[in-house]
DNA sequence: GGCTTTGTTTTATA
DNA sequence: GTATAAAACAAAGC
């Protein structure tokens, strides 16, 4: 679930709590996560940076190395004292000065961790080939606007492709794509002019208000994702359609997205 | 056992 | 190498 405002959010809650505190011992309960050796690296160096990239996480220690944690589907980070009750789906926990533990629990085992020496992002190929940040300054609408006339799939298969633009998943694509008016089974190609600046500054404004509601379903109601499942447009009241794009549901509204 | 959920990777095809 | 779609993968709930 965790798309782009998600991880932000965590990223902000966390960042306070983390910086410039030294990481004691790791704990991990998960062994398909990370090898002995790579805990034995990170003991006693301190976390200088806390940042996002896509959907991963990125630690920075003060040694230039990297721990990165990519939450997938079921993922969460908790800052916790070491007293704390314990989750039976705690994979790791890392253990920080100051009394306090960052413990990353996955009930569904899909998260990923990795780490990489001396800022080498390449090594991993999520983030080598990553697109633009889209609430970054470069993500002009020229640029995406170009690369999106050189395209042609589906609008929201390329929504959610991680290549050509950061951070979007199942969910905020539909949601995009509703607030932009724009069906998700349009061909790329076929958008006007028109519909590609509206893509352009919803794509923006979703993204930026889910993170100012700190990606909140509840503080969202009146956003079309929160009832979506089979259920009625918030617009016109009309029962949605669905459809299967790329092995994933798209819900979207016939009358009001063309 | 199949279907569903997710993001990413892999494979096949053009 | 690029673009695309489909399938596979991870694990778990129903």
């Amino acid at each position: 679930m965790p798309e782009l405002p998600d991880v932000e959010v965590v990223v902000k809650r966390i960042r306070g709590k983390l910086l410039n505190r030294c990481i004691s011992s790791v704990t991990i309960f998960d062994r398909t996560l990370t090898s002995e050796s790579i805990i034995r690296t990170v003991k006693g160096k301190k976390i200088e940076g806390i940042s996002r990239r896509g959907k991963y996480i990125l630690f920075l220690l003060n040694d230039r190395n990297t721990l990165i944690i990519h939450l997938r589907m079921t993922g969460e980070l908790l800052i916790k004292k070491p007293d704390a009750e314990l989750s039976k789906h705690t994979r790791l926990i890392i253990f920080l000065d100051g009394d306090r533990e960052l413990r990353f629990v996955d009930p569904r085992r899909l998260g990923k961790l990795f780490f990489i020496e001396n800022m080498d992002f390449q090594g991993i190929p999520g983030l080598r080939l990553m697109g633009p940040e889209p609430l970054s300054e470069d993500f002009t609408l020229q640029t995406f606007h170009t690369r999106l006339k050189k395209r042609g799939g589906r609008i929201k298969s390329i929504l959610m492709d991680q290549h050509f633009i950061a951070g979007i998943g199942n969910i905020y694509g539909d949601e995009i794509l509703f607030q932009s008016g724009i069906r998700p089974s349009r061909k790329a190609f076929d958008l006007s002019e028109e519909e590609i600046g509206r893509l352009y500054h919803t794509i923006r404004s979703v993204l930026k208000k889910a993170i100012e509601h700190d990606a909140d379903l509840s503080e969202m109601k009146d956003w079309f994702i929160h009832g979506r499942r089979e259920g009625l447009c918030i617009k016109c009241r009309k029962k949605l359609e669905r459809v299967m794009i790329q092995g994933r549901y798209s819900y979207f509204c016939e009358i009001c997205q063309s």
